[in-house]
DNA sequence: CGTAGTCTTGAACCGCGTCAAGCTTGGTGG
DNA sequence: CCACCAAGCTTGACGCGGTTCAAGACTACG
């Protein structure tokens, strides 16, 4: 199992300063993420033990088994959750978008790789300060509840995508998922003509979705010789109509989508 | 595989009213439910609105859509979590063994299929009143919070397992942790022989592993005759040597399983 | 151009699903 | 006490969906 050329990765160093000076108030996911019902004086606090870093795509966040010393908001971009058998084999346990959590609190080392997928930029948050406001701070304990209820729905979706779902539908069911993460992005709800760009390489694809990149892209190409999708470039997808595709998806008709 | 707390039981009815009378300071899972981190008035709180369940093996517990009028620790017994695709194709997503929660707090209606696998007994609480306490008893939400995030790192494990493991190792390690947490409810490390019962059919095992029953026959069959395990009647299962069936299971060598 | 990274395509293989019997066990009633 | 039956489990034959292995094509960047 070979790490991924990390060579060509420009310096983009730890404790970049290149955000610190933002303020909360001004951040894009201010009332989304795990600080969303803070106010005053618990803003505050946060503000006080949080500093920003980024990412290139392609490189680490943390590594399974490392110490962990922060835990983190995605401000922008997305980053992976990976777990591996010792032979190498790989499967995708986390997706994470902007407002989405890093890390556990209480845990001292790391328990799945984090990547970085695309450009990251994370708001992170030194673990022992943010371990006592837990305990402290109500308004906070009572989000990241909430948040990973949330993680712990998307996980069992994903556990029937994985266990059950035949190879086109799992392609299907992932450009769906991204179609409507992108529309509640823009506050829409997603439906009729959609256009849209995959976060992911087809490795991480077939990562997330338990399948080879030959199968990812053979069932990609089905899809469009279909008509289901059209694709513009590698990463760029034209939905002609969103709800043809979740057909394809082997969901409920449409049920279910609404939270 | 004895289970004294069960002896006890009478044949029970919804609604039935058998242990009303049980103390919480008599519980067996005193202190590993939601409830473990409160103390008198608290306590005594929950106490005032909580009422036992009990189900019989393959009874429903509560479906999906249903409104949820209540959330639940497992007593004794084992229950599952299922989703469903609309042609019946069906997933298992969770399963709660004593003192495990049932239930989302917050959360109108049910999101998932939850059925009884064993005889099981359910302390519910009557949802309103106990979405309050979550909000005023930081106690509660805080220990609610760390059983959620140990079934998202439990989830994920299953995820692993239903997107890269094969018919075999997935047998193996579905053994694997059920002898672990049977190890665990006796306060045992697991290891060496080890005697148990398995809580599931062979059909709820393949909706656990995303198999067909045909499938787990088979890989139970194999393992059997290669000596990783010994069976006695349908459900009992005898390892002669525990790391021996890890090893089958695809998992680390021994890594991971401190936590 | 040439090279590296990413994606696509093709052909052969095989693990697991499908379909169809048969077996084991426990319960019920004659 | 045994005939009968239903539920759960096992076993076998066969075929398909997805993996594996091996080229080839496309793109970005020297």
């Amino acid at each position: 199992m070979r790490t991924p050329a990390l060579t060509q990765i420009k310096p983009a160093r730890m404790g970049d300063a290149a955000h610190e000076d933002m303020r909360c108030t001004d951040c894009p996911i201010r009332y989304r993420a795990v600080c969303a019902h803070c106010e005053g004086d618990e803003l505050t606090q946060l503000e006080q033990i949080k500093f920003y870093r980024s990412f290139e795509p392609g490189q680490p966040i943390v590594w399974e088994g490392d110490r962990m010393d922060f835990v983190a908001s995605v401000v922008t971009g997305v980053a992976t959750l990976t777990q591996t058998l010792e032979d190498g084999r790989t499967q995708m346990v986390g997706l994470l978008l902007p407002s989405d959590f890093l890390g556990r609190p209480g845990r001292e080392h790391v328990a799945y790789n984090a990547t970085a997928a695309t450009k990251v930029v994370l708001c992170c948050f030194r673990r022992k300060p943010f371990d006592d406001m837990i305990r402290g701070t109500p308004h906070l304990a009572h989000r990241l509840l909430e948040m990973t209820l949330d993680e712990l729905d998307a996980a069992r979706e994903w556990m029937l995508l994985l266990g059950r779902k035949t190879a086109r539908e799992k392609i299907a069911s992932f450009i769906a998922i991204i179609a409507r993460r992108e529309a509640a992005l823009h506050k829409r709800r997603p439906g009729g003509r959609m256009e849209l760009e995959l976060p992911l390489t087809r490795e991480a694809m077939a990562d997330y979705l338990g399948l080879t990149i030959e199968t990812v892209s053979r069932q990609v190409g089905a899809l469009k010789r279909d008509g289901v999708i059209e694709l513009s470039g590698k990463r760029g997808v034209i939905l002609p109509d969103f709800a043809r595709l979740v057909e394809e998806s082997g969901d409920d008709s449409d049920g279910g989508w609404l939270a």
